[in-house]
DNA sequence: AAATAATATTCTAATATAATAATTTCACCA
DNA sequence: TGGTGAAATTATTATATTAGAATATTATTT
């Protein structure tokens, strides 16, 4: 569905093309938002939209403290905008959120 | 520049097409999705989308109170995101900043 | 079963953000 | 110039976020 959302409430037929009516809608999207909204989060961001890459990878490219490094990525984790997988002793995170890519491309392009 | 970026450091060029290296890059953006990053201010930009509004028609249409609005309101215009007019007694914002509309179109359109 | 390397968690202190209520400023008009 | 409606600001309190230090967990290797 593009961009549209029917809801029958009660007799009614609800075709709903404002989004920003939708609480629920902005609750969500403010919560990516803010999870983006981090300049350490958003160069790993960054970092992983050529790939996979494992923790030590990340921390060390993006020259940041591995705490540090680890507690960012369990927010973007947890807000369902990275996946990850263990591999041995490795943990490998990527970006499993679309939408998520496709804002920091977004910002990338629209320099 | 489609995403790329030029610079002269002293004896080098540097041809940049790795945003997430850009440390100032990083803070700029972080702040723009920040500035977006909350329900209200979503909203405000969802009700400003069709066009300019002042600012009575736009807390109430919210259902927010007034000073809060307002408070929202500055946070956007104070980084540029929203532009203002003031006609009379009354003052009216609209969409200034474009990377912002299109991050929201973009989220309407992610569904 | 140590020892080690990789990653995650917890705690703390500093700072930032948010909602609400109260007040103020500004422009217009009687 | 006093009153009124529109919008902004300020103060307060509660809550959230952040970095950094210390510690814990997990898996591998010896």
């Amino acid at each position: 569905m593009s961009g549209k959302k029917a809801e029958i409430k009660g007799e009614e037929i609800i075709v709903d093309t404002d989004h920003w009516k939708d609480e629920e809608w902005l609750e969500e999207n403010a919560e990516l938002l803010k999870a983006l909204a981090h300049p350490s989060r958003l160069k790993i961001i960054g970092f992983l939209s050529s790939g996979k890459k494992c923790v030590k990878h990340i921390w060390e490219a993006l020259d940041l403290p591995q705490p540090n490094v680890s507690q960012h990525l369990s927010v973007l984790r947890n807000k369902g905008i990275l996946g990850y997988k263990r591999e041995g002793s490795i943990v490998c995170y990527y970006i499993k959120n679309k939408k998520a890519l496709k804002i920091y491309k977004l910002l990338v392009e629209e320099e």
